[in-house]
DNA sequence: CTGTTTTGTCCCATTATATGGGATATTCAA
DNA sequence: TTGAATATCCCATATAATGGGACAAAACAG
């Protein structure tokens, strides 16, 4: 159930995408950049931007062109498009005070792992804005989290389509090893992740379901390795994410009782 | 320097953002659902969906369709398109510090104020999710501090455009009485909201503005009246956000003068 | 302030592509 | 498993997207 897809697409809908991606890729910029960047006629791109201007979807300052505000107007409500997903980021405030450390609820999307939620420890050594960034499956605790519960089917187009490419000495780059560990994470029922996407950065995560059992996304808690030391990284931290984990799951139960609800 | 604008539009574009937009309004859907609902063909609306979730702007779930994460990817981009804009987020906290209560940085966006970033008070009397949230300039003050900047055939626009809704007892429906306002605002270098938007609801709002002089949006601060006094309301808190201004225009003057630049 | 260059805006004939009807394949629920 | 609902696909037709180039406006240099 991934994009492969025969069905023609609209192509004026992509050169506009292509259009709002180029600005958000360089900052910004001028008619004549993005013709030139994209290959595309002065006249068509112009069309195109004051087209996406008049809709709210690109801001112009003077001759410069930038994204506009109805992404974050769309974005927002991704982040809380389901019920679930706002009592998740309620509970983010609850596994930072368990665990002093920088947490997050991220989801898979196109095989790659986006952040929705996050949320800082009071002592926020490293204060990366990772909400809407796209992180590798393979190389996340959050991603690997994830992809342990899809078929191995799936888990091979992911490979196929983004590859598992080398970020630290620490990443897994062989496919055979993937599986390997996806397998522990299943019977462990918590990721982790050993620097294998930021040299000497530590996280574990695990899954959250639905009432009606559907994988929603993972709950990753992450740190230095000199603030995570062993015992906290192989048994406290993850008893606290299944903890939290359980209590939303029971949360949503309740939540789906009252509305009647019953999908999947 | 409003939208009207007689270049002729891509109309797939724009259909594609109406599916869009239909999606977030119902909060997913099928495709026929969003054939009904926007009175075009099946096939057609598939088509565009399929691009759509192809190019990582929609999501599919068996077919239920809905906003996809590449909005919340853009949508945050432009929470920090300007460097400004990480200062203010920022300099937030040291307003929720200095005053209590919830605090806001929005700007102007097509006629109407948009919540770019937002800080809760810990006694979160309540907890709205103002980001990416569009308001009226009229009736709030984050927007009526903006507008009071601009030059009244502007603000003519906007009205024009949007109207002044009635939306309390208290909010400003007369154009005269909206442009005597703004003049008082223009005096005072603040703007307050006495239950204009929400009954018992009372902002503050001040502007701030880049070194080279330019409007980037305005500070707010908000709570119930019942929390706010009167002496809050029209001294200390006005005194706490032009402090916060003031120390964030500075640091932009500082900011600058490292990069060199020079604009506007 | 003026001449010069750059960049955005607009128009039109040509070409490409978006469209909807309907036939088929899939999915979903009972 | 079966039937009903829904998504997917194909194709002829109509429509809309395109780029070249003329024009206007703004930015820049002298």
């Amino acid at each position: 159930m991934t994009h492969p897809n025969k069905t023609p697409s609209v192509k004026s809908t992509i050169k506009s995408l292509q259009i709002v991606e180029e600005l958000q890729k360089r900052n910004g910029g001028t008619l004549k950049e993005i013709s030139n960047a994209l290959d595309i006629s002065k006249s068509t791109i112009h069309r195109h931007l004051i087209t996406l201007e008049n809709a709210g979807y690109v801001t112009r300052d003077g001759n410069t062109f930038d994204v506009g505000y109805r992404f974050l107007n769309l974005g927002q409500y991704t982040r809380f498009r389901r019920p679930e997903f706002g009592e998740i980021k309620s509970a983010l405030s609850d596994l930072v005070s368990a665990t002093g450390h920088e947490v997050a609820f991220s989801v898979l999307d196109h095989g790659k792992i986006i952040c929705l939620h996050q949320e800082h420890s009071q002592a926020d050594y490293f204060d990366q804005r990772s909400t809407g960034n796209y992180f590798y499956a393979h190389n996340s605790a959050a991603g690997k989290a994830i992809i342990a519960e899809k078929p191995d089917r799936e888990v091979q187009e992911i490979i196929d389509e983004h590859g598992l490419p080398q970020v630290t000495a620490k990443t897994i780059t062989e496919e055979n090893e993937l599986f390997d560990q996806l397998e522990t994470i299943r019977e462990q029922g918590y990721a982790l992740n050993r620097g294998e996407s930021t040299e000497g950065l530590r996280s574990v995560a695990a899954t959250v379901h639905s009432d009606a059992g559907q994988l929603l996304g993972s709950l990753s808690v992450s740190g230095p390795k000199y603030y995570i030391g062993d015992k906290e990284f192989h048994e406290t931290i993850p008893m606290s994410i299944l903890e939290i984990v359980s209590k939303l799951e029971q949360k949503f139960g309740e939540m789906d009782n009252r509305s009647g609800k019953s999908v999947n």
